[in-house]
DNA sequence: ACTACTATCAACATTTATGTCAATAACAAA
DNA sequence: TTTGTTATTGACATAAATGTTGATAGTAGT
């Protein structure tokens, strides 16, 4: 029926990684066959394939795509000027936010190490660092680590069981919605 | 060559059941598949699936067991008469070890929401609940609820994401292999 | 209008995963 | 020994995912 319709290159590629984006989201990692996410796309596997040169390496995009949203978020974090709990709320907030957590855990259940770009997060975490440094109430170098990777690792977690885990424990509503607030003014 | 070995069908099912954990923990998900699991276990895929019906039958069987010896390696940190933070230590490995938390990246990446006995958990947890209301140094059950899930969320996060971050933090190895009763004790 | 480039896709080919079946054989009980 | 049960498996069947190819058709530049 409708003729062709011809998209940049780099056109296409993103519509491919929103559609996988999404369906991660939706249906897991089965949701990531090339078929599945090509007809989601509105385009041929074919195409898709063109695209990427192999499904895994159209994972390995969307991972990369994922890592830098997952870092701008943090960056965005960070940029802001408010107090340093609230910041480490935003962190924590940017880490345990759904699509975060599950791509961590993705490529935690993988097994992939992360290949790359390591060198932009640990340079995003040097900044972390020291714009915290001087105001949170940390004696040490060392404190201020365990601050910031006990925020980090309770958000991850709490992305990834905080609905089961918050149920077993009978929390209320309230307490539960308070949490993250608790969580970085118990340090801050 | 050699003649057929007969096993029990509960023999059977507890070697499928290691072999697939330990393909879970060195492949990810990818070696869940039967063939690979069946090969692996020394038996034919057609008997692996004579005991378990399913491919997806034979993976809800190793979630119902890993969750199982989840529960009973938190019971065990729990049943030892030792200090809160000692209690709270244990209970932090328990979760935060690599098995533990691949299964629940795993679960949490597929999207399965527990299904069956949530309830076994919410047990546990109310023990846990009742055997630290006294001991820890808190002043309410929200207080108690909030400083159990921050150990559990960080636990959690630690288990799946803590080589990277312990590394992008650049922390040394003493302060990594003292974070666990670091996180303990700040509460406890 | 012409040309070069390449995004697009249907059809085909291949590989892998999953599931079925009928026959065999190990083991326990009568 | 005989018999019933069932764990075991090779061979086959099916389904699903991935990858390949050749032809078609937008689009930009000349």
């Amino acid at each position: 029926m409708a003729g062709k319709r011809r998209r940049t290159a780099e056109e296409s590629r993103t519509i491919v990684l929103e559609t996988a984006a999404r369906r991660l989201r939706e249906h897991g990692l089965d949701g990531l066959n090339i078929t599945g996410v090509a007809e989601e796309a509105g385009i041929s596997h074919a195409t898709l394939l063109h695209h990427f040169g192999s499904s895994g390496e159209m994972r390995d995009a969307l991972a990369e795509k994922m890592t830098r949203e997952l870092i701008e978020d943090l960056v965005r974090a960070m940029d802001a000027r408010v107090s340093p709990a609230e910041l480490a709320g935003n962190v924590f907030s940017a880490l345990a936010e759904g699509g975060h957590a599950k791509l961590l855990a993705w490529r935690a259940v993988e097994g992939k190490q992360e290949d790359g770009d390591l060198s932009e997060v640990r340079a995003l975490f040097d900044q972390l660092l020291h714009t915290t440094q001087n105001v949170l109430d940390v004696d040490s170098r060392e404190d201020l680590q365990r601050v910031i990777l006990v925020v980090a690792t309770a958000a991850i977690g709490y992305g990834i069981a905080g609905v089961v885990l918050t149920d077993v424990l009978g929390m209320s509503e309230e307490v539960v919605e308070t949490f993250p607030t608790w969580v970085t003014e118990s340090f801050g």
